[in-house]
This record gives C-alpha cells, sequence and structure tokens, in this order.
RNA sequence: GCCGACUUAGCACAGUGGUAGUGCAACGCCCUCGUAACGCGUAGGUCGCAAGUUCGAAUCCUGCAGUCGGCACCA
C-alpha cells in the first residue's frame, strides 16, 4: 500500500488536505479549535476540539461537501512568516495553537491562508485549494490531546487524498480488499478458530483447521531451536504472587494481570510471561560456565488482562501461547548469542517468504525514573551491546526512545496487518536485571561466583499472533505443509471413477498426506468451486481419461490450469512442495 | 478503558411501529454430469440480552453484553 508520509508528493497533497477539513470544520462548527494535523501513512488526519459536540457518521458527508466547496472556491494558499508576539496574538483565542506556539522558537515560525482560514503551518502546500479535488474523508474516532488517555478526549477525522479521481478509487478499492484478508474473516471462512461470548473474549478456541495448523508451526519452530541446542520444557500457567514481586513484574504491570487469587494462606496470579518459571528452573542446579549457554525453551500459555478495546481476532488476546526461550549467558557470550537469534529470525522469515517487516531497538527513556531499573551503567551497556551487534550484523533499524522493557532493551521485529497498526511479530531482549533479581548465578573459570545475563526471545512471538499474520500473508491460500487439507480428490462422475478415486485418495493417505475425498453425488463445477473456496492447495480432478492412462490431474487453488501427471510424479511434487514450505499466494 | 458505529437462520444480507424475508449452506427428490454454483422441494430464527413506551416493537427509549473503526495500553 501507499505510504502519503514517505511519498513527497503526496504528503504535500494530504497535508494541504487537513488545512481544507479545517476550514470546512470551521466554517460548520465555529466553535472549533484544533490541535494538530498531521500527514501519517494511512493519509492525513485533524484533531479537533468541537466543545460538546462529537463527529457523528453523518457528519463526516456534510464536511466532505464542505471541502469541496472550499476547493471549488479556488483560493491560493499563501505562506507568511510571523513572529512568535504576532502568532501568539493571531491564535489568542485556541489554547491548543498557544501550546504548539509556545514550545517554537521565534523567527522559525508561519502561517498558511486560504480565503477566510488561517493555520499556523511550517508547510509546504500546494498553491492553491482547487488542486485538493480527490479526497475522502474514511474514518473518524476520539483521540486523546497529546495521546494522554488523562487528557481530554479531542475528535480526529482522518482521510486521503490523490492528484486524480482513477488513484483515489484505486486506493479505497485496495482498503476494501486488504478487509478480505482479515484473519478474522479468513479464520471464520476457513474454521481456523472461533470465539464464544460464554467462554469470554479475547479467548479464543482453535478448531480442527486451526490446531492442525498450530501443531505445524509448533513442531517447527521447535526443531529449529532444538538445532540450536533449546531445551523446552513445560511449567504451570500461573504462579505465586511472590514470584511476580521478586521479578518486578508485579510493581510494573499487576493493572494488567487477571487479579490475584487466594488459595489456603497462597496467593496466585495467572502467568502473564514466563521469565521467572524459567529462572527458577535455571537455579534448579549449579551451573559452571561451561553450561552456558543454557537456551531454556517453551511454548507457553499465557493470560493477560489486555483492554476490551484492544482485543483482536487472535492477534491480540486475552489467552494466548508465547514462542518464548530465555538464554542464559555469560557477558562474553551475549554478542554470540543475539546475534544467533537474529539469525534465527531471519532464517525463519525467509523459509516462510516474511519480507515485509522492520527492526526496532527499543531503548529506555533516560529521563524516566520510574518504569526502568535505576542503574545507568547496565542500561548504557546494555544498549550499546545490542547496537553493536545490529551494526556488525549491518541491519537497518531504528531506535525507539521510551519503548525498552523495564529490565531492558529490546529488538522488536515489526510488521504490518492487513487491517490495524503495525505491531510487533518477534523480539529479543537483553536483560542484566532479571538475574540480579532471583540471585542466578555461575560459577566462572576463576572459581567465583559471577551472574548470567539473560535473552528473552520470541520468534512467532505467539503462535496466535504468527497464526493470524501468516494467514493475512497468504490471504488464507496456506502453503502445503500448513494447509489442514492438502489435496481434495475430486471424481469427475461418481459412478464412474470412483473406484479409481478411493484407489489414488488411498494411496495419498498411506503416503501420509492430509487428503478427503469428495464423493457427493454432485457435479464436477460445483465441487471444485467448494474446493477453491476452501482455499485447499491441489484439487485432483479424477475421470475416465485418467483411469484409463493411470494417470492424476491436478489444479492448485488459484490456478485455472490442469496438469495431468502420473501419481508418483505428483507424490514427488508433494513432497517438494511440504520441504520447500513453498508459498503460492504470489 | 475512552469516542463513534454495528448486532436479524450456519454464512452474507434485506426488512424503521401492524405478530419475520432473500441468496448460499443443510436435508429430501431429480440430474449422472470434465474444471467456480442443474432444477424442484423441505426444514431452520424467543430479530444479542434485560427492562420500558405503545392496543401492538426486529423497528422507538434506557441499561448491559459482544463485535467493528480509531484513541490509550501492549512485560
Amino acid at each position: 500500500m501507499v505510504d502519503f508520509k514517505e511519498d513527497e508528493k503526496l504528503n504535500i497533497l494530504n497535508h494541504s488536505c487537513a488545512h481544507l477539513l479545517a476550514q470546512a470544520v470551521k466554517h460548520l462548527y465555529p466553535q472549533a479549535k484544533f490541535w494538530v494535523g498531521p500527514v501519517v501513512s494511512e493519509g492525513f488526519y485533524y484533531d479537533i476540539d468541537l466543545g460538546d459536540e462529537v463527529i457523528k457518521e453523518e457528519d463526516l458527508e456534510k464536511i466532505e461537501r464542505e471541502m469541496k466547496k472550499c476547493s471549488k472556491s479556488a483560493k491560493n494558499i499563501i505562506r507568511r512568516e510571523i513572529s512568535k508576539k504576532e502568532a501568539l496574538e493571531m491564535f489568542k483565542d485556541d489554547e491548543y495553537k498557544i501550546d504548539l506556539i509556545e514550545r517554537m522558537e521565534d523567527g522559525n515560525i508561519s502561517c498558511y491562508t486560504q480565503g477566510d482560514f488561517t493555520d499556523l503551518c511550517r508547510g509546504p502546500h500546494v498553491a492553491n485549494t482547487k488542486e485538493l479535488k480527490y479526497f475522502k474523508l474514511t474514518k473518524f474516532s476520539g483521540a486523546y490531546y497529546k495521546g494522554d488517555a488523562n487528557n481530554k478526549m479531542l475528535q480526529r477525522i482522518y482521510g486521503v487524498c490523490f492528484p486524480t479521481e482513477e488513484e483515489l478509487n484505486a486506493y479505497l478499492k485496495e482498503l476494501e480488499e486488504m478487509k478480505l484478508r482479515d484473519h478474522r474473516k479468513i479464520g471464520k471462512d476457513l474454521e481456523i478458530f472461533m470465539v464464544s461470548d460464554l467462554v469470554g473474549k479475547g479467548m479464543p478456541m482453535y478448531l480442527p483447521n486451526g490446531y492442525l495448523i498450530w501443531e505445524m508451526l509448533e513442531n517447527y519452530i521447535k526443531g529449529k531451536e532444538r538445532a540450536l541446542g533449546y531445551k523446552h520444557v513445560l511449567t504451570p500457567p500461573l504462579g505465586n504472587v511472590e514470584l511476580y514481586k521478586t521479578s518486578g513484574h508485579w510493581d510494573h504491570y499487576k493493572d494488567n494481570m487477571f487479579p490475584k487469587m487466594k488459595v489456603e494462606d497462597e496467593e496466585f496470579v495467572l502467568r502473564p510471561m514466563n521469565c521467572p518459571h524459567h529462572m527458577m528452573i535455571y537455579s534448579n542446579s549449579i551451573h559452571s560456565y561451561r553450561d552456558l549457554p543454557i537456551r531454556i525453551g517453551e511454548i507457553a500459555r499465557d493470560c493477560r488482562f489486555e483492554t476490551s478495546g484492544s482485543l483482536k481476532g487472535i492477534e491480540r488476546v486475552r489467552t494466548f501461547c508465547q514462542n518464548d526461550a530465555h538464554l542464559f549467558v555469560t557477558p562474553e557470550q551475549i554478542e554470540q548469542e543475539f546475534s544467533s537469534v537474529v539469525n534465527l529470525i531471519l532464517e525463519v522469515y525467509k523459509e516462510l517468504g516474511i519480507e515485509n517487516f522492520r527492526f526496532e531497538l527499543s531503548l529506555r527513556d533516560p529521563l524516566d525514573k520510574v518504569k526502568y531499573y535505576p542503574d545507568d551503567e547496565m542500561w548504557n551497556n546494555a544498549e550499546t551491546t545490542l547496537r553493536e551487534v545490529l551494526n556488525d550484523l549491518g541491519y537497518d533499524y531504528v531506535e525507539k526512545i521510551g519503548e525498552a522493557a523495564f529490565y531492558g532493551p529490546k529488538l522488536d521485529v515489526q510488521v504490518k496487518p492487513a487491517v490495524g497498526p503495525e505491531y510487533t511479530l518477534s523480539t529479543c531482549q537483553l536483560d542484566f536485571c532479571l538475574p540480579m533479581r532471583f540471585d542466578l548465578g555461575y560459577i566462572d573459570s576463576d572459581g567465583n561466583k559471577k551472574t548470567p545475563v539473560v535473552l528473552h526471545r520470541a520468534i512467532f512471538g505467539s503462535i496466535d499472533r504468527f497464526m493470524a499474520y501468516y494467514l493475512e500473508e497468504t490471504k488464507g491460500y496456506l502453503p502445503v505443509w500448513l494447509a489442514p487439507v492438502q489435496i481434495q480428490v475430486v471424481p469427475v462422475n461418481i459412478e464412474y471413477h470412483e473406484e479409481y478415486a478411493k484407489e489414488i485418495y488411498k494411496a495419498l493417505e498411506e503416503e501420509g498426506f492430509r487428503v478427503e475425498l469428495d464423493n457427493r453425488n454432485e457435479k464436477l463445477g460445483y465441487k471444485l468451486r467448494e474446493s477453491v473456496i476452501k482455499k485447499i492447495p491441489y484439487m485432483l480432478i479424477l475421470g475416465q481419461k485418467e483411469a484409463d492412462s493411470k494417470t492424476v490431474s491436478y489444479r492448485r487453488a488459484g490456478s485455472e490450469e490442469t496438469t495431468t501427471v502420473t501419481l508418483e510424479e505428483f507424490i514427488k511434487l508433494l513432497n517438494d512442495d511440504i520441504t520447500s514450505k513453498r508459498r503460492y499466494d504470489k
């Protein structure tokens, strides 16, 4: 999808369109006061205080009509440099603009005027409002002033603007198409997961198709980890509150945990993460420097009390299974183990054909003394280490201040879903803090007890989220190794060809493929249509021709071509598809 | 959690005050068929839940729940 922020021409056009929106809103709502109206990846928006009024759906059309009027009036958009004093006087009735101006440097302030409307802005803009012709207001919502939930909620209106009608329509069509690949739709259509109000929101249940995909993903990633020396464990999905007080999670996240429950004279919580359990496993025995790194992995069920508004399909849920592991290493081993994790991430992405992702290096905000473990030296050390390893590996990344975990900095891999904002898929976190809090140790070569360093890492993030992402990536056309049903055998005529179809079906089943025989008394076209809708990778069409020549004809979902081969060749083809994990959706 | 919208059969939807409809799916009959829907028929819904207004509520009001679009949050 086009990025309005990155495309210079669209950026200016959309920024100007935000002003047009503000002008129209000012006409319709004279009491309106304006906060900011930036261009973002998805277009532009403007945050507006309408006093007691709120935007409703029908208001959008009304505002659009007014915008068209403002556009048609063909006013020149005129830039003017103003002094800070002038600016403060000009916008004296708008506390939001005053807020902005007060933080601006004198001599570096400008405003733009179009007809009866002037907005504070650094520009640049298009020359005339008539250039803003092909736009659409796409969505609206409340948005907290300065992004702080304690502040007043302003009205935010989103829109997009293009130079031509064709581009606008193409974009709107693309938006509609993206909705079709939303994992919630695919998950329902292909019977992958369900939710039940009675069980609880944000607690998905995986249906047979979904659990099959789950098992394949789980076995795949555990196999990769075993090859790298990981040992997998199984730990309970709850823990004593003291465990989380020791780790520090209780102080930081107790509001985001399910409340504690008292049993006899102990208190427990459903666990929100697995680090403390794995720390206890580490401390179950005495370790020598020779034993390190120790890599403990687990597909571990966690429960987090996510706010109702943040839940989304199987992407953001209240119960989920992390593809978690904790690597206990000596300080000298950090670099090698961290590289190894990054390489594993890249290897998995490459194998599964995931190409649209980016790295974020999440660092602490040094001014935030509450959230982050107070040890400057530790933080500087950890952040420098991660940065150096990333630079050595030569990967592009952006640094995000204030995004670190409370115990350490991390590398996050960000991806964009079909619908909604970016999220983290994989993560690798460096932690000097929890090993100290749990008093972990190993005996070093000099005979002294030292504290290990821990790398927290998740390749799939959670199996749930990864599945959501991969369903959207593949549009539901799963590669053969993941497809719940790999082959649908369709006899042309049930009366004459069922016997041959059964023979082939049994042969494929004996080879270990997930195969189904459609022996219903329906027309060929009808049965093929169902296979296509269910996105089954291979349709095997068996009629007189195939029975006579002892061959099979196959068609891949998403293709209209039919190929005829021998059964042996077909099996070879399938096995090749499965081992290569090849995607065929693109 | 906050702002707004939505919730009708397994699925996709229509129906804005007069005791529920269409298409697909399901089931039955018919058809016996070569690459995305043969035809006919049958069954299926306390219209998200609760309370209210009304002679009468899927429709109007209120509350609750869930979902969706954003905001906030995300160890």
